[in-house]
DNA sequence: AATACTTAGTTGTAATTTGTAACTAATTGA
DNA sequence: TCAATTAGTTACAAATTACAACTAAGTATT
């Protein structure tokens, strides 16, 4: 009855790239598909990944050496039609960084890519990335996940420069303060402000201690 | 490197049972935790599942002998601590359905209780219920999902009492039917009313054909 | 048959929220 | 000193939402 399967994590890395929404791709090493650009993933070991979670930190780490401040299980993803080799599964994982992050990233064969811009991509990568894409779209609407697009510190106007890019769209100055104000989430650096040019320079802010490495938070369960 | 493991698909079904939120378990069949009363889950097939979701249709038709109209993804568990035979990995789905399709469904072993009142159950259980419950209770705020809890004809001071029971709140009788408008969902059944003693009869509405089975839409990709 | 009672459904208005424009503030370079 | 440019605030208009009071439709009672 039961029968034993392989399964692996995938883990859609997104970044902020010239104001625009980008996935982090990697040369693949083996095959199928070898040399091709293809998602972050690989095989969960249940003796040392206490969970799904656990894994798609480890691969990250690996392959890319970059631990996200933010991480959420996007969906799973099964089926015969979806690698060439056969029936397969796949726990994907989608994580949030600063590009900075993946520019100091020295490992090989990575790819950053404008979502809009994609090629046709190994698997059902695309498929993935749009579904990822889906659920920062929907909830940047409401919530401070594009703060994690973010460096360590960033002005008003930067971060609205981000969630803009992240919505499409372009947002209201009152409006969007407002709404980042009843998030709670930020603090200004203070004294610190951001020149550039021959302008009244910004306040910086940053995410308050709590909420600056989400992973914390889901390791509690939350 | 790559490793064989035991996927299994559980299946978190909700319903209405006296205005309260609750979900069906069936006695298990075998050890570990036999006789105790679980969530419905089972093995994923490679061969005849061409997906999670199939497997997880499969398995409600198999033990419960229903086919629900709503079936989502909800999260994937996975981990040493859930099952006492070792790590193990659960893709969970969560489906809502009227309570008179469960109680039409006579298979033994069925149990249905509100989840305000569960004992400790097997696994992780609880935390799965506990995650599907805040799944509808979020998307009850914005969505046409509780209308999935009601039967095929329905008056809009039931649905109401419906969705409060979801959300554990009371509602405002005019802004509840304007949501109900904007979602567009609905549709009267013409000339027909459901009269119940000495009142005014409420109209009598049911889903609009194309929402009436959401599996349909998912098969579809959307 | 008139009326009391109860629930269904609508209408009008108050309160709240959201969006916009216009203002003040701060900086540099001419 | 002032023109230019971006940051940040304030005041108000527009839209949305919540509430209360109303009308509608049925049954039971007299």
């Amino acid at each position: 009855m039961q029968q034993s399967i392989i399964a692996t994590v995938d883990i859609v890395l997104l970044t902020l790239q010239q104001q625009r929404l980008s996935v982090t791709l990697i040369k693949r090493d083996n095959p199928p598909f070898q040399t091709m650009a293809a998602l972050p993933g690989g095989y969960i070991h249940a003796q040392e990944d206490n969970n799904c979670l656990d894994a798609a930190l480890r691969i990250l780490s690996t392959k890319t050496g970059i631990v996200p401040p933010y991480l959420e299980q996007l969906q799973t993803f099964a089926g015969i039609a979806r690698d060439p080799r056969g029936w397969s599964m796949s726990v994907v994982y989608f994580a949030l960084v600063a590009s900075e992050v993946i520019t100091a990233a020295q490992h090989d064969g990575l790819v950053v890519c404008a979502v809009d811009d994609l090629w046709h991509l190994p698997f059902d990568h695309n498929d993935i990335i749009a579904a990822a894409v889906a659920r920062i779209r929907n909830k940047s609407y409401y919530s401070s996940l594009p703060c994690y697009l973010a460096g360590p510190m960033f002005t008003l106007p930067g971060l609205q420069k981000i969630y803009e890019a992240c919505l499409g769209e372009s947002l209201n100055k009152v409006s969007f303060r407002r709404k980042m104000d009843e998030l709670n989430v930020l603090e200004p650096v203070s004294g610190q402000t951001e020149a550039h040019g021959a302008h009244r320079p910004a306040q910086l802010y940053r995410l308050k201690a709590q909420f600056k490495n989400q992973l914390q938070l889901l390791s509690r369960g939350l």
